[in-house]
DNA sequence: TTCTGCGGTGAATCTTTGT
DNA sequence: AACAAAGATTCACCGCAGA
């Protein structure tokens, strides 16, 4: 398992990698919701109805006909009905979550405003909305309008006080040119090979979401073995995702042929390799270690000198693990933001010893001690 | 002249072009837009208090200060109190508003949802979210969320019946290289030179929005001659662009200084000569690719291995993008510097993956996804 | 004159752990 | 629950000083 132990003992623990698992359950998703174990789910990926209300058909200039969401499902008789399916779900899936927990609901102007000011009604911490830019949007036809050529994702922690939610952060910039990632995502439309066709060869639902999505929202803000659940699973491209990322899933399904769609989907995944999906050790992460261990182990004797960088200053190590620098005795830390006049430091990165070939941070005798934690 | 034909013949006379005016009323927006005539406004600009909440003290990693919105404008007690005022002036610049006319309000997540949500329970009807995307945004200094790296509009009309509204398409289609204007925006900060400094040489207003914004907007949504009305006046870039565009204007300002500061700058601004009210022309750049968008896009599969020239390191492809030679993990361009003992380098000239055909760059493949993106 | 390096800064709901 | 301490954390762009 390669979890950190920080990580591991900061959260209750995860399922185990090998024993994910993947199902979808057929029902009302707030019935179904209220089922499971209060506080047990890690991530919440939710992709509502979008009450459209489209009036009419819609026609392309050249006459064709645009397969626009026509399905009852999308169908509410006012903002007001609308409301009350959204905090009904919305509270059901809040039970459901760990306090740990984040979720994303992806929407579009239609509806994407009215859940996330009912989300903030209810409680629901805002961390980010994410901006899915479109690559290949359908135009927009009678050229009254701009192309509406994304869509909205709210990510929410389940309260303000919220700690510990995961968010990926080394990994996400790793994977975009070391630069942190941004609130808006670049990616194409579900199309081709990807797209559900039934036997008739048309499409199996009207809104299938490219798995390249949720790939980067599993990524962002989840870890191998989270349960993640989905109340509107349709044709379970979150739970194709999660399968393949080493996620356990459970899907909520109203629509049986939605749900057999999704199952066989599914059940065809492979999950890929564990060593592709290892979290990253951060330095977050990583175990803590005392200033004081350094000393313990030999590695720095009392009454040796740290010095700054410039070695213009010079602070001398006690036996207890503190340092005093002049007449002031302190951490590290407090030393370190003393001798810069700063509020705060980390003296791990300020202070150095003095050897052979020159200064050495104190830092890398702590990524010594680090590593041989490692290898035990 | 840039209009459509659509647009001129099917509304009422304007404002003659050459007596445009352009003033700035002081005093509580609501109590000052309902002494407009009603039905008078062409179009309505709203950067409303975005009621932001923050509570301590945000540090950069090397420990300067940022600079916040701390105003009092900006403090309401409650959503609650946030929705009062939202409809309130809503309410007062929707009787302004002629029929035809549209209104934009713009905000972040903050506050977005709840502005939109009461638009539409108003009884406005939503006819675009635009994303106005920042080049250039301020990091998340704590590596916690996302980089808010945009703000959202919303763009509506005053009844859901309301016919005629401008809006310039084939200005705009004209002005984006042949194809439609999409929702998505991408447009820098207001910085430099265009940023209003007191005598101190702080800034005048802690969110001054850039004119490149406004500009897009106006020409989008009005005509050279219609009355334009921000009910948040600020420094007055609404009111700026208008003039220099042939709009007349009308803002709304409670403190005095903004005013001042606003009619200023607005009385400097040399309008553009009538006939030259060209569309504009945004150049496009080469496109940023993150390597982890060749994953997403199925180009490269997480568990395949990139190669050096030579062939004689192998990284193994992770699902977040980022790569492990040995057992090292990090960007393609962390792992290729490692690979070869540098301090940097370019991962993309440095990386192949393998091919029937024998090693190929992963440069060819990010080539591949740009001459898509150029092609959109 | 042109180039380089450094400092400043932008609507920000920006930590975690132990006492 | 409040407090204190440890310690982790930034991107694009602009202006200016100095080479």
């Amino acid at each position: 398992m390669v979890e950190s132990r920080r990580g591991a003992s900061a959260r209750a623990p995860r399922t185990n990698f090998e024993s994910a698992s993947h199902r979808i359950v057929l029902g009302d998703c707030v019935a179904e919701m209220s089922k499971l174990q209060a506080g047990s789910v890690d991530l919440v990926f939710a992709d509502p109805p979008y009450n459209l209300q489209l009036k009419g058909d819609l026609k392309r200039p050249d006459e064709s006909h645009v397969d626009a969401v026509n399905d009852d499902w999308d169908k509410f008789d006012s903002f007001s009905a609308y409301d009350d399916f959204t905090r009904a779900w919305l509270l059901a899936a809040r039970r459901a979550m760990k306090p740990s927990a984040t979720i994303w609901v992806i929407g579009s102007y239609h509806n994407i405003f009215r859940v996330g000011a009912i989300m903030q009604d209810l409680g629901f911490w805002l961390l980010n909305d994410i901006v899915w830019r479109k690559t290949n949007p359908m135009p927009n036809f009678r050229g009254r309008r701009f192309t509406n050529a994304h869509e909205t994702m709210i990510w929410a922690a389940r309260d303000e006080k919220a700690k510990g939610y995961t968010f990926n952060y080394e990994a996400l910039k790793a994977a975009n040119e070391d630069v942190q990632a941004r609130s808006d995502w670049l990616i194409p439309l579900c199309t081709g090979e990807e797209r559900l066709k039934g036997a008739d060869g048309k499409k199996v639902h009207p809104t299938q979401k490219p798995e390249g999505l949720l790939a980067r929202v599993l990524l962002s803000s989840s870890r191998p073995g989270d349960l993640v659940i989905d109340p509107f699973n349709g044709t379970g491209t979150t739970g194709a995702v999660a399968k393949r990322l080493g996620r356990s899933y459970i899907g909520f399904e109203r629509d049986k042929a939605y749900g057999k769609a999704a199952e066989m989907r599914i059940a065809a995944v492979e999950p890929l390799p564990e060593d592709s999906l290892a979290p990253f050790m951060t330095a977050r992460e990583a175990p803590r270690v005392a200033f004081s261990e350094l000393i313990e182990r030999g590695m720095i004797m009392p009454g040796t000198k740290l010095f700054d960088a410039k070695k213009k200053l010079g602070a001398l190590v006690r036996a207890d693990g503190a340092i005093m620098l002049g007449d002031k005795v302190g951490s590290i830390h407090r030393m370190g933001a003393v001798a810069q006049g700063s509020a705060a430091c980390n003296g791990w990165t300020f202070w150095h010893v003095e050897t052979k070939k020159g200064l050495k941070l104190i830092d890398e005798l702590r990524a010594e001690i680090r590593a041989g934690m490692a290898a035990e």
